[in-house]
This record gives structure tokens, sequence and C-alpha cells, in this order.
DNA sequence: CTGTTAGCGCGTTCAG
DNA sequence: CTGAACGCGCTAACAG
């Protein structure tokens, strides 16, 4: 291993010359400057993060934290998609990203609390939210610095995040179903405690609200992915007399599985009835039919998020924010207008 | 920040004596052991690893290379399965996973570069293989530690891999649909410089070669996730005077976007055509029809290459493995037998 | 069984 | 413009 001190025997000059060139520090005659990286590159001189981190007090490595993958929800292509743009920004700004690896929520507790401690990371972006969340609560307690992908649970004011405006998303695609003549509308979405599936529901429910149409109880479904569980309740809802002819479904995976079940079940869509959904991943253009569903833009919810918690590690100061993207409906062919039979 | 000395301080023994007791040396009476580890508690100490990195010349990291995503191949779950699978060793041990961010090939090299050159990891992972790979070429001359999932282009006897039998898994699968009377079988790939596509597609062609059926030229496909390029070239499958009737298809997400061809074409599946395809990722059971597929056990893979890796970093006189996870057949309903019409 | 000393590689005073 | 000296927090070697 090449040091500081190598090249600065190997140049004549002390150590401390060096530090400064590869800090490229003003006051060093240009001459020396020269001399010095050239020694650098012919001895491949490469700094050891290790002893600048040591003195630094900081690394330049944020921790990125993964929902516990007992939820499948990890097979969701939403998060390599993420990770891009996270990965983006971090590269730009020769940051480097940690992963966590717990499986259980206990595990990964421990885990942030180790990155915590031990100055593995300067921050962290979470990747969910949930109610009355531990990490969120911990890492609150230590103000350390973090962002959250999604709404916190409380203190929105103190903590800054990354998000899409759910309620109006879920609003507008409702709305557009109605306005192709929808009535009977209903909602299908993942786990009851995370804050999208939440928002947007509140978005549908706005929706029919203000168009007058009743709220029905049946037409709520929530469920993980759609394994044998989440079938019984489609089918139920098929069972009913007042059958829906449209659904908002929150999540394109789940869509997926929805679509297979109408399928199965003889159902054509958007003939007999019509879905949109969230997130439009690689997946909805490729299902049939393609899937009318809202663009959440979740490269940019990365690199906004990784963005803004790197601003708030090198500047402490920096105000708490809140980032909203934009989101748009991406118009494909699971939607038809109602026509009364 | 509260650092050994503190602790030391606090309860009136030297620095080095703690340092010991934090490494459960045997010769600290434990006596000194229970005040050190109380104090410990009661001033919340934790281990700075910077500082522990530096004397140990070791960090318990490693780096997990992703293609370059340009390849829009990382929308594939089967990143986040494998990602779940190395988390679980590197949780178990320990240790901490460092992912790459760049977008180029040259980026990434470049980040490699760093990792390598400033400590900043152990060893690493490589979430592909490719033909004359910068990378591998840099990481072997450095003689730096690194396993690959999938096949090594070249020196295989001298590059620790994970890899499943894709050779055996292509004949076993083409075989499976010539038993069920099919004799014009085609087969659609990825990118042609992966060893995962080479390797499945030899399978396919020997077992066709094996049954004494012709291997057609215009039954080889090449695509890149099958956008506007891979239709057409599925449509001209479909316009041979001599259609085939069945299909092996190298990637379950590939398989998503043919069943979606099919379908516009009017083309039923299994009915008219049959349909099998590679790594059982969460899509293939929800797809209509669900998918008849290898299962190649992600998660494995990824567990394994960690595992791997982690021997040889702590002891760099293990030999070099090639470690094969076996493949299972998933036997869903994309597949049909052949009825002469 | 425990304390003292030195040093990992680097950045940063403080002198000059 | 440059060098010497110190310290970041920790471990290891050598004493005792």
């Amino acid at each position: 291993m090449v040091t500081i001190k190598d090249i600065a025997k190997a140049t004549g000059v002390s150590p401390s010359t060096v530090s400064r060139v590869i800090a490229d520090n003003p006051r060093i005659s240009s001459d020396t400057k020269k001399k010095v990286r050239k020694a650098m590159k012919e001895l491949g001189y490469h700094p050891n993060i290790h002893a600048r981190n040591l003195v630094a007090q900081s690394t330049k490595a944020i921790g990125v934290i993964l929902p516990s993958s007992a939820d499948k929800a990890l097979q969701n292509p939403f998060f390599p998609e993420i990770l891009r743009g996270i990965g983006s920004v971090t590269h730009k700004e020769q940051y480097t990203m940690m992963l966590s690896s717990g499986q259980t929520e206990d595990e990964i507790f421990a885990e942030v609390e180790r990155m915590v401690y031990g100055r593995y990371v300067d921050g962290m972006i979470l990747l969910y939210s949930r109610m009355d969340d531990r990490i969120t609560n911990f890492l609150r307690e230590n103000e350390f610095p973090f962002v959250i992908v999604g709404k916190p649970y409380e203190y929105m004011n103190e903590i800054t995040h990354v998000d899409n405006d759910n309620f109006s998303a879920g609003k507008e695609i409702t709305e557009y179903l109605i306005a192709q003549g929808h009535q009977r509308i209903a909602f299908i979405g993942g786990a009851r405690d995370l804050f999208v599936t939440i928002d947007r529901e509140k978005g549908y429910e706005t929706a029919l609200q203000e168009a007058g149409l009743e709220d029905v109880k049946d037409y709520h479904i929530h469920t993980e992915f759609l394994k044998s569980a989440g079938r019984e309740a489609v089918e139920s809802l098929l069972a009913l007399k007042q059958r829906p002819t449209a659904i908002v479904i929150s999540d394109d995976l789940i869509s997926l599985g929805v679509l297979g079940m109408l399928e199965d079940s003889g159902i054509r869509v958007p003939e007999d009835i019509s879905l949109v959904s969230f997130n439009n991943v690689y997946l909805s253009e490729i299902t049939r039919p393609a899937l009318t569903t809202i663009d959440i833009q979740i490269y940019e919810l990365g690199a906004q998020s990784a963005k803004a918690l790197i601003e708030k590690t090198v500047d402490k100061s920096e105000p708490v924010k809140r980032i909203i993207i934009p989101h748009k409906v991406i118009y494909r062919d699971s939607v038809s207008s109602y026509k009364r039979p």
C-alpha cells in the first residue's frame, strides 16, 4: 500500500505538502503540485478512506434502508429503480451507498444502530414509511440526518421527505374513471399501514364523494400482493350483486395479479371491467392489456431524496424540506368508457 | 462521541484494557470486564469503525457490482432477490454491503477502482458475467478477492464463481417440450454476450440435436427485453410458414413480453403455442397462464456467493471454487402437449 | 492480569 | 509557500 509518506519521500517534500496537493490547496506552488501529482500517478497512490474518515469525522456514505424483507414487496421492480435514482446522485457526488441487509424489523433496527453509532454513514434514506416506526424514532432522537421516501407518520414538519401527492393522484385517476362513465368503482390496495395505500385510497374516496357516488364498503379490498388470500377477496368482489365496472389498484404489481384472476374468471379487461393503477414500472406496459397507470417517477424519487440528504449532511443548517415529485397519468389500454348494458 | 478513552477514565482502567474487553480477551478478569461493560452501556459506547478498520487493514464490507444500468435489465426482480440472498449472509456475518452506483461501464469501472484502492471493501461480488470484461481483468490483475455470479468469460479455474448449470437447464426444459410432442421449438434470448443466454441456448440446441430435430436458424431470436425491436422479431417468428409450436425463453421477464405479443396476435397459450422460461421470479406465477419455468434459486445464488467471498477474504488461502446451484422445473400452465392438427 | 507506548494514514494547526 | 507536530479512535507489542 502506497501512502502519503511514500510519495513525500519520493518527491522530497513533507507529507503535509502532499496532503495539501491532494486537497488542491491554493497556497502550494504549481511547480510542486505538478511534481507531487506526477509521483502519485507513478507510484499509484490512492487515499485510504478510513484514515481520511477518521480525521474528517465524516464518511461520504449514505445508508439505504429497505423495508423488512418479510414483505414480499421487495420483489417489486420499484426498488431497483429507486436505487438507480439514488445511485445517480451518490455517484455524481462521489458518495458511497450502503444497503441494509436485515430481514426482520429487529435485525434492521440493530443494523441502523450500528450504522449510526459506528459512524458508518453520514445519513440515511428510508425506503418506506410506516405507522409508528421504531427506526424513525431512533433517528430522530439521535438527531441523525435522514430522509424518508414517502410520508412520515408524524412530525411531518420536522422530517425531510420526498413523496408524491398520492392523494391527488388517487383522486385524479378515479375522476378519470368517473369521467368515462363509471359509477361503481372498487379499490384494491396493499398493506393498510403503508401511507401510500392510505393516501391513494383517500383520494379515491374523495373523488367518489365529490361526484356524488356512493362509497360502498364492500368495494374496498386490502391484500398483500395477492396470493391465495387476495384471490378470495377479489372473487368476493366479483360475486357481489352489484359488481364494480372499474377498479383502482394501488400498485402495478398487484394489478398484474388482478389481471390474472380476472382472466381466470373469464372477465375481460377493459371490456367487462376497467383497471387503473400506480407506479408505471416497466411491467405495466408489457401486460395485456397494457395498464393505464400513474407514473410517479420512481427514479426521481430516489434522486431527489439522495440530493436532499446529502445537502443536509454537508450543511446541518439546511432546513427541513418536503419535496413533492409530480405524477402523470399514462393512458394505455386497460380502461374503456362505461356503457350502460 | 464517546470513545474508548472516556470509558477508560470512567472506570479507572487504561484504554487498552477497554479494548481488550471489547475483543473479549480471555486474560482480563471477569471483574473488570463487568465493570467496563457496565460503563460502556451507561455511557453509550459504540466503536468507531474507521479507527478500527484503519488499524485492522480490513473493513468488514463487500462491494456488490450491478450491471451497467444502461441495461434495462436492472428492472428485473432478479436483483432485489439476489440482494436479499447476499444480505442474508452479510448480515449474519456482521458484514456491510456497498452497492455500485455507476450507470455506464466507465463509471462503474472508476468506482471499482476507488473501492479497491481506497480499501473501501474487502472483496466484491459481480452480478453479471460478460465477455471480455474490464472489471474482471482489473480485479484479477490486482489480486483482489471477488466472485462472479454466473460464468467468467475466461480463467474459469482461477475465478470463484456461483452459477447454475444453465446448459443442463436449457436442455432439460427443451427435452420436456419434446416429450410433450413438440417438434418445432423456438428460442428467444436476451443479450448475446451474456453467458446465461449462451448456455441456455446451447442446452436447447443440444436437446434438439439429440432428439434428431432440425435446428432452424429462423427459430433463434435475441432481443433486449422486448420493446419495439423484440416485437418485430417475434412477429417474424409467427409469420414463418412453419410456425413453432413451443418457445423456450431465457428469462421470465421476456416471457411476460412475449405473452403480451402473443395475445395481441390472437394466439393462445398454451393451446396454440407453449412457453417455458427461466428464473421463477414472483411474476411467473401471476401471469396468465402461469409460466412453466426453471427455478434457479436466485436467493441461494446470492447467499452462496457472499459466503464464498467472505470465506476468501478472511482466509486468502481458500481455494478457488465453482459452486453450482441446482435448478428445478416448476410445472405450471404454459405448456400443453402437441397434438397434430 | 493490566498499563504504556507506538503506529495505522491522513488532515490541520502553528511556526517559519 | 512549506515543514514539524499533533491527534482522530483504536489495536497490538512490550513491559511489568
